[in-house]
DNA sequence: TCTTGACTTAGACAATGTCCAATGTAGGAT
DNA sequence: ATCCTACATTGGACATTGTCTAAGTCAAGA
């Protein structure tokens, strides 16, 4: 058993089979699927899993932690399972690959405190943009 | 007439009734509204304007650069005519109120050549997170 | 004033996400 | 091993956001 699935039954989950496949699905390392896309994989293993058990599934995913949301490009969000090391997010502005990055420094170190305008400012999120190599040499 | 309705004359736009009133609510500091805001404003002016009539405008300020797009929160996309001077925004996680806020250096500069994976970086959008002082005193 | 190509409109359609009542079942209790 | 039942799943209706098109309208130059 994964080690997701082993956390999730710690916490008293019902480790049903629909649940498995999702926690199938949402591992790997820069894995950025929309919800679609995690229902259209979670399907090729078991086909009668239905999209509201995907969402159901993914929404309670990311109410306790273990998945995050990314929203890159104001279209459908995509599911990070990545939770584990907070991290930022570089796009290729050509065919929307998607990589996991891990800038030096605070990121909030670089708001002034007259640009705060009085906000408890507590994180940040940076979307980098550019171009990967496939689409650069194609 | 606006300084934004003078520049699009100039691109040879006909200005239309509608694309007036869309300009005028696209007018001051710190407005990011949605489409559907953007038209129910426009509507208390142009009743009968129509939704993809805003939505065509929209698109047309965003292609030609006098307004930028603003995907804060994964759903509806916001409409900024700050478009003038880059910015960052700094957002309010109880009410949602989002500022234009100006960092200090250069986003880029905090991506190490060793987590590019061979991208040409260009760009890098950053929103902050916080509480804005009427939610924290509420 | 006329003409015409660009603009607007209403509504159908698409993509993404939420909700609900009916049905099924995982896991503890017996 | 079987039963119970609270919780999970299902299918589909519905909501929100955005796109597209055919038909009608009009801004602006001739
Ligand atoms: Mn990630
Ligand atoms: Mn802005
Ligand atoms: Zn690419
Ligand atoms: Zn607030």
């Amino acid at each position: 058993m994964s080690d997701l699935l082993e956390r999730l039954r710690d916490r008293g989950w019902r480790l049903t089979a629909q649940r498995r496949v999702v926690a199938e699905v949402l591992d790997g390392d820069h894995v950025h699927y929309t919800a679609d896309e995690v229902h259209a994989r979670a399907a090729a293993r078991l086909p009668e899993i239905a999209r509201a058990t995907v969402y159901n599934t993914l929404s309670e995913l990311v109410s306790i932690g273990e998945v995050i949301e990314v929203s890159t490009d104001g279209r459908a969000k995509r599911y990070d399972p990545n939770a584990r090391r907070t991290h930022q997010h570089l796009v290729c502005s050509g065919c929307g690959t998607i990589r996991d990055v891990h800038p030096s420094g605070d990121p909030l170190a670089g708001l002034p405190e007259t640009e705060r305008f009085g906000f408890t400012v507590s994180d940040a999120t940076i979307t980098y943009r550019g171009t990967c190599p496939q689409c650069a040499a194609g």
